[in-house]
DNA sequence: CTGCGCCTAACGAACGTTCGTTTTATCTTT
DNA sequence: AAAGATAAAACGAACGTTCGTTAGGCGCAG
């Protein structure tokens, strides 16, 4: 038997990572055990120690990655050309389909952060109010190009981001509704509503 | 004379639910101990249980709490003869209400339900899911009686309910933003992004 | 032979809860 | 008003379980 690198590239880490962020989203970050985590693994606990040094690591690991991907992305559409408008239904899209392929990963990040330690925890809600302030100044900034009618800025994106993460409930329900048409329906909802 | 309760006609079930509901917020059901909160009560772990079944009596208490508030009100303003639109308003103005008034109890109603033991967990999710359905067909009706512009109603009524979830992090922030302000400019957003 | 990855076993800490008892308050009877 | 009875609420200690994590050893690949 060789190594069970399973799958080409992913290390046993990723594994890990993996499996508990479908446990984390199941019982909760507090709720999931090591021991649940290990069985899922095909392993005992304690073999876990050899790829991870604990279990607050694997939910670092989510959300560090999570806000960097978002980070990123913001950099890139904010240094393009675009009216602001088309701005932000490029990242209110991306924040949808991040919701849609990256759905566990999004959601632990949006609802377990608290459970990080110090430090981490304070880097990360830095990060997440920088991110919001940025979106708020882009706002502001359609207001002022008179591209959006007026509304204050931080309601709006707070509005937008909490609408996007509510798509966790869709998840979780009998999906009546088509990812396609989910996405199209609330970007419509969310931008029209600030075209002018 | 009627029985003497503690101060006013609050007794001490309800003090050990109201302390209870601002440990659940900061901590989370599961992070928060008994004697966390016994200690907070100003008593031992083990008088806890003089009032109080169990842990998870109190999350009951708190979930079916609010969901009760939430039908009534639906209730209520379904039977009057206004416009959809502004049954509609109504809804979502008490929605942020209740988030700004009972805060701590609807945050943990929306976050923590997952602990609640069976057959309360299957109970609480028919009733938000009757609730949403309820507002779905609202939403329906006023796009068949031409109020509103077609969209999604499921999508739209996520996207109302989300919204509004968000203003938990409002409550966390610095609160730049009044609580008027930000009723009436997600009021605004909502409405608006729904008027035909 | 080296060393990594897995195992079993065990650790101390914390959990929700129960127990038997004592303190405190209220009601009843003189 | 005093004395005794009853109920309510507090206590410290302990229960059994589960938690995250560590220690030490065995086996198999390079």
């Amino acid at each position: 038997m060789a190594k069970i690198r399973s799958k080409k590239n992913s290390s046993k880490k990723d594994v890990i990572i993996e499996k508990a962020s479908r446990l984390f989203l199941e019982k909760g970050f507090g709720a999931a055990s090591m021991r649940d985590l290990a069985e899922h693994v095909g392993v005992e606990a304690a073999s876990l120690y050899n790829h991870i040094q604990s279990k607050s690591e694997i939910l670092q690991a989510i959300c560090f990655k999570v806000a960097n991907d978002f980070l990123s992305h913001l950099d890139a559409v904010q240094s393009s050309p675009e009216s602001v408008l088309k701005k932000l239904e490029r990242i209110i899209r991306f924040h949808i389909r991040m919701m849609m392929d990256q759905y566990e990963f999004v959601y632990i990040s949006d609802h377990e952060w608290r459970h990080l330690p110090e430090p981490y925890l304070s880097n990360f809600l830095n990060q997440r109010r920088n991110y919001r302030r940025s979106l708020s100044e882009l706002v502001a900034r359609g207001i002022e190009k008179g591209e959006m009618k007026p509304i204050e800025p931080y309601v709006a994106v707070l509005t937008m981001l909490s609408a996007i993460s509510g798509i966790e409930s869709w998840h979780r329900s009998r999906k009546t509704v088509s990812p396609e048409s989910l996405e199209n329906n609330m970007v419509k909802y969310l931008i029209d509503g600030l075209k002018k």
